[in-house]
DNA sequence: AAGCTGACTATGG
DNA sequence: GCCATAGCCAGCT
């Protein structure tokens, strides 16, 4: 298991209710900024992880349900969110910078 | 092995 | 503000 992928899965994991973030935003956290690529990839095998990756609460830098599609079904996710408050305006999630959680600056790679 | 693809992001026209 | 291009890197064909 690539290390990449776990820390990806225990960042995403670690996101609160109600909140959410960017790929860029984990990426950068892991040090792979740039590589956002990545992290979506990580979602995309997070059905290789043994348990369940809140990968609804991750969305593109503009707030994007861009993810919606390799969910269950596309309004899967939606409902997820929703279900966490997260208020939605179509596929975009309002008030995404207030939601927004950046792991860089919530947590401390020294601390725990 | 080489090329394509992708749940991204930033920059430029 | 939308479309095109480039950088990113792992997985798949």
């Amino acid at each position: 298991m690539s290390d990449f992928f776990s820390k990806v899965y225990e960042v995403v994991k670690l996101i609160p209710t109600g909140r959410i973030t960017s790929y860029g935003a984990i990426a950068k956290y892991l040090g792979t900024s740039g590589s956002a690529r990545m992290v979506g990839w990580a979602m995309n095998a997070s059905h290789s992880h043994s348990e369940f990756v809140p990968a609804h609460r991750v969305v593109n830098r503009n707030g994007l349900l861009t993810g919606k599609h390799h969910f269950d079904s596309p309004e899967a996710m939606k409902e997820l969110l929703e279900n966490e408050g997260i208020k939605l305006k179509g596929d975009q999630i309002v008030n995404f910078e207030a939601k927004f959680w950046d792991p860089s600056k919530e947590l401390d790679l020294n601390s725990n």
